[in-house]
DNA sequence: CTGTTAGCGCATTCAA
DNA sequence: TTGAATGCGCTAACAG
């Protein structure tokens, strides 16, 4: 009761029973090659004594550790959680666990995550890079080990030998815009995040694209893209960028929700009607739009789908032949416009 | 580059460097006892041959994994994501990793989490129990086996053995209330969740408190615990309640930011003015509550911090001389109440 | 059907 | 200052 008690362990067993230690490893594992009375003794056994196996010595012993690395750029992001969902999702069906963490919006996080994730504790790893990560070779040094990695999201460059799983974010984005044109929008105003990152990129190429081919004029002045990491300065951010327009935007395409919520309470506050006057998309659709007055047509991210098929594609590694030269998979999730009452 | 390399191991070292494997572990270690000139010898070896520990063995050769198991009842919640940020900042600077794994709101996977736990894979363990968890044993169980827990959150009964954290949720609720109270609301309605759930009785309690206290009517009909575990049927179940009241409310004091804003939202749509004929409080102030226009009016709940104070706690379990009857520690952490517009 | 033995990779005690 | 040997708890190949 008092001190930290010495574990129940297979020798224990076998002691008690007066059997070998393998015949009771292989009756837990039930092993047909052991009498089935020799079974029962075993299990009645091991539960009266209180057994537990360790995982760490299973582990050492078989190579696996059934434990997936996630890391993801931040913790408060609704998209990574619920891609983190997904793939907690599809992975406990196949008996994994998965061990998250956080490069903080820093390669260098995210290069000691890695680092320490190839100590041997995972069996295989997912990562969204963040937007500081511009070399590949930490993620190649990974694979070069024999290690399964999946990527997703924020992908600058395909890597060899992993996997992919992202959306067209500049289709995406385009197919918003022009909506948007669609509906006689002329002035519309774009609010992309970290310049950086490649899927604010895409998602400033798609609404550019949809502009020039509809031929829209494009105002310098309506366009923001946010630097903030964090939603705080972001909100400030974007007041600044409102609050001081010489055009007034008649539409604005955001890409991400949080960015769409901003700017709908920054227009409300300014005395803008929405939609009458101006029309408001966001990027993701994690809940939060639903519930807004009134409420956000988003682009629809599927995030939770997208968790489930990195963990889909991470666990198919895990059971390739033998790694003989994983073809990379290039995975592209559809979105779509979620239409309400912003627009 | 295609088959699953063999890992550089210290025997490798070693061979190469004619010493033996222990010279080896003890010069990456920088253990003192061994020749400067052979440390270094060593440690530029391992890294040309690329040697990277195996913390499999190192854990199973030292009982230790440095890994926290944290248990929590749903990933969709930003509170508990954000009290995990808390755990990860913490734990993070003591050279810990966290495995986040998920009840679903279910007694069975919170079970089955803490017995995979159980396994010897985690060093220690945080959780938040289910609404549903009314027995203890199995926590107990756990602590028994001289595994440090604690708890946080959602305690319905102390537990023997593990420290807990949490807020003064009755007093909490009483504030808020008290506070509506004394700008003269006198149709106070109640939005709780799940009434199995202890933080919610206790808010429930504090509302009530403060309403016979100061002898304010209270009105069934005005009362409504949700029963829903996902965001869709929460909005449904708000909208409904709303529709069929008979008595118009003129303040809401809620449980959840997430029942805040479906209360606004909902109250807006039927077309009261907030907070000119009713008055909103949310409760945990996540952030949503500053963006929504009318911005909302919130219990803060220190959530972030929450997840430090548990990680300390549980970090000093592990380095408690030697279990000798812990004595459990409960925390309760302070509340505010954060005035916005929607009051 | 069961037992013996040899690892898994590292830390550590005991000798030298 | 270094090496040899043992153990952490379990699996698996090989015998019997």
């Amino acid at each position: 009761m008092t001190l930290r008690k010495r574990r129940v362990k297979l020798e224990d067993i076998a002691r008690k029973l007066n059997i070998s230690i393998a015949t009771v490893s292989r009756a837990l594992d039930k092993n047909p090659r052991v009498k089935l009375s020799t079974r029962d003794k075993v299990f009645k056994m091991a539960k009266a004594m209180g057994y537990m196996p360790n995982q760490i010595a299973k582990s050492l012993s078989s190579g696996k550790t059934n434990i997936i690395g996630v890391i993801i750029p931040r913790y408060d992001e609704p998209f990574f959680i619920e891609v983190c969902r997904g793939i907690d999702h599809y992975a406990r069906e196949y008996d994994y666990k998965i061990l998250i963490s956080s490069s903080r919006n820093s390669f260098e996080f995210e290069r000691e995550n890695l680092i320490s994730f190839e100590k041997g504790l995972v069996d295989g790893i997912i990562l969204s890079p963040t937007h500081e990560t511009e070399t590949f070779v930490h993620i190649k040094n990974i694979i070069n080990k024999g290690i399964p990695v999946v990527l997703f999201d924020n992908i600058r460059e395909e890597v060899q030998g992993a996997d992919h799983v992202s959306i067209e974010d500049d289709k995406a984005s385009f197919s918003a815009v022009e909506f948007l044109i669609k509906k006689g929008k002329k002035r519309i105003a774009f609010i992309g995040g970290i310049k950086e990152k490649k899927v604010f990129q895409d998602r400033y190429k798609g609404y550019l694209k949809a502009m020039q081919e509809y031929n829209i004029t494009i105002y310098e002045e309506l366009i923001l893209h946010c630097d903030s990491l964090d939603r705080e300065c972001e909100d400030a951010e974007i007041q600044k960028f409102f609050n001081g327009l010489s055009i007034k935007p008649d539409a604005v395409f955001t890409c991400t929700d949080n960015y769409g919520l901003l700017t709908m309470k920054t227009l409300l506050k300014l005395g803008y009607k929405i939609p009458e006057e101006v029309s408001v998309i966001g990027f993701g659709d994690l809940g939060l739009g639903e519930v807004f007055v009134p409420s956000m047509t988003c682009v629809a991210q599927p995030s939770f789908e997208m968790g489930q098929k990195v963990a889909e594609l991470l666990i198919d590694q895990f059971n390739e032949a033998t790694d003989v030269n994983h073809r990379k998979k290039v995975i592209k999730l559809d979105t779509k416009l979620v239409l309400r009452d912003s627009t």
